[in-house]
RNA sequence: GAGGUUGUAGCUCAGUCGGUUAGAGCGUUAGUUUGUGGCACUAAAGGCCGUGGGUUCGAUCCCCAUCUUCCUCCCCA
């Protein structure tokens, strides 16, 4: 048997975890702040809570599991038979992992809504597993780190959120422009262009305009049935760099129009704050279907970090119908997540990690011999009982061994014992950083290694 | 899902135009040194050459399939 990961899927070492820590404890104090309450569900979920949510992309890319016992009995004998598989797929397994935290999410609100208090505001920071091709920053089991509201249609809340992206990046020193768009406004270039039929086609198009330039949007959107008149006004109106200048475009009481209100009462929130990085970007469509306000998304700052080159570390936006499909109309939400995959990728890139992010033992205890080791082990429960993380080497014996220990360790502090050390009741405590060492008191020795 | 790429010791990588016993550096273990990290020296352990099939007298090498790595597209975080 080889020892290996699956495709997509990651080991963390101790050095990892501590570096993920402390993201997601930057990610979660944020939240906090903002009031939102830590949520769970399930990894997984009812195949049918999960398909149809993600577009036809998404289902291909849902990880199944396979019903337990007899699973073949209750199979569609035909689509067994004609070898169809996506046929036969729904018969052989109810339950699948989940893909994102936001339709669990909207199947929790409909599930729990006696219990929940409206607004509800609720962070989860869990994995989800996509069945993609993996790539650098792309995998196959990875953690979303969410923030939505739900119950309210209040604009508050998208003011609410940019801020917690422009605190949260702040904390972590990644210089960012958070984007802002609003799929209304988008609509509404639509509409204004004579092509309301295919938004969704348009949204897709211009979202790749900085990828594969005017041209290829121009291509895209002929292959689509755009035409050429409705394309040239399209980029008319994506020249614009400030959302009030789209107003002449729309009709009054329009979609564009709500849209555009719904961005000004943004920054009008916005303005009295310290930010200065909230963008608005006319090509921002994000894909995902079930958005309906306004959308974000955060992307490192080329002018600070010059030269990073990076996708989207943040997305969100509002979606007005979300738990509609779970039998719960009118429940507007709106959301934002944190890619801290891709965070992590960035902060060891830009070496943004502060050092010691990982909390090592402050002693390792070592032993000449055996009745030294179990002195020892009464020193570590001692230092232990005042809180103070201690390891001990397990065998007495070859000092060279156990230094060699402490150090590749990271540990900065060696602690010997000998029959010298028993007969005083003293530790020989070295500094494995200078090679200073005394003999310490219990005491002494709590006071020295508790400072670090 | 489409295209490309990678796989040889714990790690990084050589190598064999198809031929006996597959190498290096680093690391590991032991010793020189039974109360002290480094360096040096000595020695040892460690490989179905990703997996399965094919061609061949003979395959780690050539062919096919499959899995995997990394990358591009699609989509996304």
């Amino acid at each position: 048997m080889k020892a290996k990961t699956l495709k997509g899927t990651r080991d963390f070492l101790p050095e990892q975890i501590a570096k993920r820590k402390y993201i997601f404890g930057i990610i979660e104090d944020v939240f906090k702040k903002y009031a939102f309450s830590q949520i769970e569900t399930p990894a997984m979920e009812e195949m049918s809570t999960l398909s149809g949510k993600y577009g036809e992309e998404g289902d291909k890319l849902l990880f199944k599991i396979l019903n337990n016992g007899d699973f073949l009995e209750k199979a569609d004998e035909k689509a067994l038979l004609e070898k169809d598989s996506f046929k036969l797929a729904p018969t052989i397994a109810k339950r699948g992992l989940r893909y994102d935290l936001t339709v669990p999410f909207a199947r929790f609100v409909v599930n729990n809504q006696n219990d929940l208090v409206f607004p509800f505001k609720r962070y989860q920071i869990q994995p989800v597993w996509r069945a993609d091709r993996p790539q650098r920053g792309r995998y196959q089991e990875f953690y979303q780190c969410d923030a939505d509201v739900v119950g309210s249609d209040g604009l508050l809340y998208e003011a609410e959120l940019v801020q917690i992206y422009h605190e949260v990046f702040k904390k972590l020193g990644i210089g960012v422009q958070i984007k802002i768009n609003n799929r209304k406004v988008l609509f509404g270039l639509a509409e204004a262009a004579g092509i309301a039929d295919k938004f969704v086609d348009m949204t897709i198009a211009i979202d790749k305009l900085d990828k594969i330039g005017k041209e290829g949007v121009e291509k895209e959107l002929s292959e689509r049935g755009v035409s050429l008149e409705s394309t040239e006004k399209i980029f008319k109106m994506l020249e614009v760099t400030h959302f009030e200048d789209l107003r002449p475009f729309f009709n009054e009481g329009s979609e564009g129009i709500k849209g555009l209100d719904e961005l000004k009462q943004v920054y009008d929130f916005i303005s009295c704050t310290q930010i200065k990085n909230l963008v608005f970007d006319v090509k921002l469509a994000r894909g995902l279907g079930y958005y309906t306000g306004c959308i974000f998304e955060v992307a490192v700052d080329t002018h600070i970090h010059e030269g990073f080159v990076m996708g989207s570390i943040g997305g969100g936006g509002r979606y007005d119908n979300l738990t509609s499909s779970f039998g719960l109309p009118n429940m507007s939400g709106v959301g934002i997540s944190f890619g801290a995959e891709r965070i992590f990728d960035v902060l060891t890139e830009l070496n943004l990690f502060p050092p010691n992010v990982e909390s090592k033992s402050s002693i390792v205890l070592m032993a000449m011999d055996q009745n030294s080791l179990v002195y020892a082990f009464q020193v570590a429960s001692t230092l232990r009982d005042q809180g103070l993380n201690v390891d001990i080497y397990p065998e007495s014996g070859k000092l060279k061994k156990q230094i060699k220990y402490a150090v590749d360790k990271g540990v900065k502090y060696a602690g010997i014992i000998g029959d010298q050390e028993v007969a005083d009741q003293v530790v020989m405590c070295k500094n494995l950083e200078t090679g200073e060492q005394r003999a310490l008191g219990l005491e002494d020795l709590m006071s020295v290694i508790s400072r670090g």
